[in-house]
DNA sequence: GTCGTTGTAGAATATATATTCTAGAATATA
DNA sequence: TATATTCTAGAATATATATTCTACAACGAC
């Protein structure tokens, strides 16, 4: 085989890069090329469609970003939970920002392409088992109500907190931590 | 002067029942044409641009939504002020959609229309008053913490409540305002 | 009634972008 | 070394979309 210049990693890295200095739209084939200095035709050797990438992109940086709300569920201990989004966005700024300013659906052009359905869907669950956990411990019992309150504590209002920073592409302030 | 047909009223609001049901991507100009019977060119006869369309739509929009906010905060009622989010979302779902889970710099091709530019930032500098206001009412003092702390509670917190419901196009149930 | 203005009407144009196609180079394996 | 395979390389193609242009129709002022 020919050796290989650019792997399936440098082309997501590329559109990471774009997508986060310039919102998911700027990350076109021919800006994600570019950028790596490859041509065109290496991309559609590697993936399908611009979707496919994009889709393949999002779940790659979900699944990082979840993994340490999850360890923390699974140790009992919600506060690290919550407060992982805004140390795990300081690390990460440009996964935050594609991850938490962009709706997972409409950076895509057409819908999610069939072959990462099953992985978003395995995500939704184990985050939703996550918060079901979280919802037992904390108020006894894990019915509709609970769940949606572990859920606003241990995602959306950890997000919001964190969003205004994002979009100035700064570093939360610790007082993000405080407020959480 | 010929019959008009179509007022500049009806292609912002074609464009914002595009925008509300497929993402603001979709509201092309051909699209909000189409929807209302209209030939393009009586869109660039009203509009100079679509970026221009879509940022008045924007502006109408927030203008609207940010009135029940700043008028409770007059009042000097800071719940109020809070619920009012969930409360304009449920009679405003397709506005809401457009502000709340779209990102104001993200639907824009172009940067901001320079005719929109002074709106924007009078709204801005007015919204943050208001936090200013209520941050001196609640905590004594309005020093930087207080007012990012006013922000927290009346904006971030109110909207990550009521943002998963919006992707799903529901109306936010009421255990919303209870989180809230 | 004629004329100028304001709109409608939609074809024509320009451009951006995803995707496909053709050619050729590098490498592993036989 | 011959050959199939895997890639690079980038031109060609198709399509979507914003914008401009030209023709015409309705209405008010004169």
């Amino acid at each position: 085989m020919a050796r290989p210049k650019f792997a399936d990693r440098d082309f997501l890295d590329a559109a990471l890069a774009i997508a986060a200095e310039r919102g998911p739209l700027a990350a076109t084939v021919g800006a994600i090329a570019e950028r790596l200095g490859a041509p065109v035709g290496s991309f559609y050797h590697r993936f399908p469609s611009r979707d496919v990438l994009l889709g393949e992109l999002w779940l790659r940086t979900v699944l990082d970003f979840q993994q340490g709300i999850t360890a923390a569920l699974d140790a009992g201990d919600g506060l690290r939970a919550a407060l992982h989004t805004p140390q795990w966005v300081r690390t990460h700024l440009d996964e935050a920002r594609l991850l938490l300013l962009y709706n997972r659906d409409d950076f895509l052009q057409g819908g999610w392409p069939e072959a990462l359905r099953d992985g978003v869907a395995a995500q939704t669950r184990h985050m939703e088992s996550g918060f079901s956990r979280f919802a037992q411990l904390v108020f006894g019992r894990a019915g509709r109500d609970e769940i949606r309150r572990a859920q606003f504590l241990l995602a959306e209002l950890p997000v919001g907190a964190v969003r205004q920073h994002l979009q100035r592409r700064e570093m939360p302030p610790p007082i993000v931590d405080e407020l959480i």
